[in-house]
DNA sequence: ATTGTTATTGCACCTGGTTGCAATTATATC
DNA sequence: GATATAATTGCAACCAGGTGCAATAACAAT
C-alpha cells in the first residue's frame, strides 16, 4: 500500500475518507468510473461529500498513486500498480480492451520528429468498434 | 454553403438561428470552442438559448458538415469543408498545431491487426507540449 | 491530555453540456 | 393569404465535475 506511504511523506493527512478512497481503488483491480468510486465510497460511509471524493482522486494523481483517463463520457481511474497501458472502448456495446502502450510509441516519435511536438501519451481511451460490434450490423 | 442544401434536403427547417449558426461556422477558418460559438451567436441574436445552439451543432455534425471533436475541456467545431485532420494541443500554452491525418493510420492498422479494433480516428485532438513550452522549463 | 497549526472536509454554488416538455414557427398545401 | 402539421425553440431542470470559504479534524509539540 504505497499511497498512504507517499501521503504521509507528503505531509498530507491519513483521513478516513481519504483512506476509504485508497483502499477502494486499491482493491479494484481494473479501472472504476468516477461514479463507481463514488458509489462504493458513499456505500460505506454515507455523509462524505462529492467534492471531497474528487479532490482526493485527483490528488492521488498528482502524487502518481493513480492515473486518470478520460473516456469521452466521464473519467476512468485506476492505481498505477496496473502499470501503464491503454484502453480501447467500444462505442456500441462499452466492452474495453487493454492495449500495450508500446502500439504508440512510433507515432509519438513521428509527431516528435514532423511537428516538434512532445505528445502526452499516458493512459489514451480511444473509441472505436470492437470485434464483435462490428460483424453484427 | 452546401450546410443548407444538406439540411434543405433532409426536410429540416432553416429557421434563423440555424441560419446564423452555419453562417459563423462557415466564415470562421479553423476551430471554434462550443464557447466562441455562442458568444458569437448570441453577439447577433441575443435570445438565442444555449440548448438551441448545441442541438444545432449536434445535428450539423450527424448531417457531416461539421465535425466535432473533444479537447479535455470541452469542445471545438470545425467546418467539413477544412476537411479531415487532427489536432496537437500544447497543454502549457494552449497553442493548437494541425496535424496530417496520414500519421494515425500505422496506428489504425496495427489497432485492427493485434485487437481487431476499428478505431475512430476522425478528428482526434492530442495534448503534450509544442516546441516552445518544452524548451522553456 | 491540551493546545496550536494547517490540511481537509462539507457546503453551497458554479460551469458546460444535455434533456423533456409546452409553446412557437417554418414550410407545404390549399 | 389562411391553415395544418411537424420540426424547432426556449425554458427549467438536470448531470458530472469543479471551486471558494468557513467549520472541522489530523497531527505535532508541549
Amino acid at each position: 500500500m504505497s499511497c498512504v506511504k507517499t501521503l504521509k511523506e507528503k505531509g498530507l493527512k491519513l483521513t478516513p475518507q481519504r483512506m476509504l478512497i485508497v483502499d477502494i481503488i486499491h482493491e479494484a483491480r481494473g479501472h472504476l468510473t468516477a461514479e463507481e468510486i463514488i458509489r462504493h465510497v458513499q456505500a460505506k460511509m454515507p455523509g462524505v461529500n462529492k467534492s471531497t471524493i474528487y479532490r482526493t482522486l485527483d490528488l492521488l494523481e498528482n502524487y502518481g498513486c493513480v492515473y486518470k483517463s478520460e473516456t469521452g463520457e466521464g473519467f476512468i481511474y485506476h492505481h498505477s500498480e496496473e502499470g501503464h497501458h491503454h484502453h480501447l472502448v467500444c462505442s456500441k456495446c462499452g466492452r474495453t480492451i487493454k492495449c500495450d502502450e508500446d502500439l504508440f510509441t512510433p507515432l509519438k516519435d513521428l509527431l516528435e520528429e514532423k511537428y516538434n511536438f512532445n505528445a502526452d501519451f499516458k493512459h489514451i481511451v480511444m473509441s472505436g468498434l470492437c470485434e464483435k460490434c462490428r460483424n453484427s450490423n
